[in-house]
DNA sequence: GATGAATGAGTCTTCATTCAT
DNA sequence: TATGAATGAAGACTCATTCAT
């Protein structure tokens, strides 16, 4: 009847170590930025030995691709599910859920996706989160497809390409940095605007 | 009319040492990227003495910044002579020719615009090329405020700040990473109609 | 009975960093001069990687500091001794054992108190082993009080202060400059014959 | 009849490039120390190019080299005087005339004298002005042998070797680092004595 | 598996010195 | 002679990565 400290040892032992690698990795990032996350570092944070770090991750890199992924894995599994929904909803309600569930993903995950898009030298910023984007653009298709069953092929890559574009660039900008006289709702809805005005029109 | 090799020697000893330097650290981040940019590599680059970079440049930092400064002036200077032309045209066509000139602005930046906006752990990518928004921003408002006079303030700043973030960032997808399937001119004409529409409908 | 060539590669290898560094930066301010002391320099006379150097060390400065602090550390532990046994000495004789000690610390510490003193541009010259004066203040203070009991405050800190100017550069003369010729007893004894005129007389 | 603006165009032209470029050493060195003291400082401030400083000088090394024989022979020059006139009285108040007349010199070069000892990295601090030293030495000689003509030549050094290091770091430390609440004036009655009586004694 | 001391290539930057004009 | 732009060796320091224990 030992009281636990903390946590457990047994818990903390068997926690994965790469869980724990890549929440100190996500706690340097979001707290001191791209510029302070040297491996020692996170390996300090994560409580766990430099050595430890690089059995579990070949290099830096690979720290950073995978808390990219993993970001990126959790936005697609929260929009998944509202397009799922979505589906069910008229055209500009459908999009709209969309949309607003892409900020509330981002704004959840605020400072680490701020200090990758921002900090991070990897990956290209007008295609960032490129997961999310395929993941979206799937949805799009279809939806257009619906709507618009007599558009070109050529029309609508084109459009979905922009689309991608727009909504990725729109909902950042409303995630992380608007500014405070400005109404996210009111951003959220002129975005869902726009896309279905242009996706189909 | 024997060629020229290369550059001949006098002529790249009289330019100045400040373009060498810049050019020089254009190449490396066009051609390496920024994680190879190191200041004595831009020297190399440069053909210049590390000595005299620092002669020029009190630090890394500021070779960067005259780098991004000079781009962004550019890219102002041009979008400025475009917006100048668009007061005169109707709605579509302005919005077209602006949107169709910052594309061409940044193609002709392509390399380092990308590099600048992908790799380099400095400004937001969220806004990039703030110098760039801010002078689209100023023209918008005005071309707004005459296709919708009605229109409230708040509208009126949601509305810009939104087209901010998809001008910019449809005009990098279109200028820096279109897939060769699709066609430039095309997607120009959707972003502008995309623009017309959201901005005063 | 084979000789041990230079020291044992155990002996080398478990010898502490902290050490080795300390040792290297000796030899090299001893044989090279304070000109000569890079880090990269110390960490090769120490054969330790400047990674390590830096590991131990927070920068240049401090391995200097560190060298001073020890030498001057030793200097007054063996000067603590000697101002405990002068204490049982008549005045004479006490004063020269004190002086004679502290010639013989300075020479043990050599060409390290030596580069010390004349080339690492940090701390006053005038005042140079500041804890070793201060240490020999305080015991000098407690001689002359007794000695001379009717002494004016300010006539003590007087005669205080200017011996601890003549013993400190009279000690550093004979310990590590002093021409052959001349017979280091025999300065020692009138350096000694100062002090115990000067100070109470 | 033109004013003459700040110094005659002629006279700073001929005031010769060398004391130009002394002057403008010891103002950076009085002003900002040894460590700020570049030969590119020192031009600067002599109003001199970097060029034409190193037409009268072969390196950095002469330049101090300079200014230390610069000080050294005008305190030579102050002491070579007021030993002229001590020699005309008692030994006390000629001791005292020379003691008070060095530590003046000292003073009157105070931010110099004291960069040089406490912060260059040449030549030997216990024996800081050597010049200094053998002039003083030299007076001082004939002095003693005037009062204690019995003296052994062997002995005689050995006073003098002392005398000279007691006279440079009591004056030093009476000129550069004195506290304010000992009196100078009473210091150098005290260095006096103690002369006096260690020399002859 | 886990550890963390040790490594050293590479970074930014300074400054004494040269030499073409 | 005077100039000062240009040079580059060298210095202090960082950090991703390895490997003996």
């Amino acid at each position: 009847m030992a009281a636990s400290r903390r946590t457990s040892p047994v818990q903390a032992r068997s926690k994965a170590m790469v869980e724990r690698i890549l929440d100190g990795a996500t706690r340097v990032l979001a707290t001191s930025g791209y510029a302070q996350m040297s491996t020692n570092r996170v390996a300090d944070e994560a409580e766990v030995s430099i050595g430890s770090l690089y059995r579990y991750f070949a290099d830096k890199d690979e720290i950073i691709a995978e808390l990219q992924a993993r970001a990126s894995d959790g936005i697609v599994d929260e929009l998944t599910t509202a397009m799922t929904d979505a589906a069910l909803l008229p055209a500009y309600e459908g999009t709209r859920h969309v949309v607003a569930t892409l900020v509330d993903s981002l704004r959840a995950r605020g400072p680490l996706i701020s200090a990758m898009i921002n900090e991070v030298p990897l990956g290209s910023h007008t295609n960032a989160l490129p997961e999310v984007e395929r993941g979206l653009a799937q949805f799009t298709r279809l939806y257009v497809i619906q709507r618009a069953p007599d558009m070109s092929r050529g029309e609508l890559e084109a459009r979905i390409y922009l689309a991608m574009g727009i909504t990725l660039s729109s909902c950042l900008r409303i995630a992380l940095e608007k500014p405070a006289e400005l109404d996210a709702e009111h951003l959220i809805d002129l975005v869902a605007g726009v896309l279905s005005l242009g996706l189909t029109a």
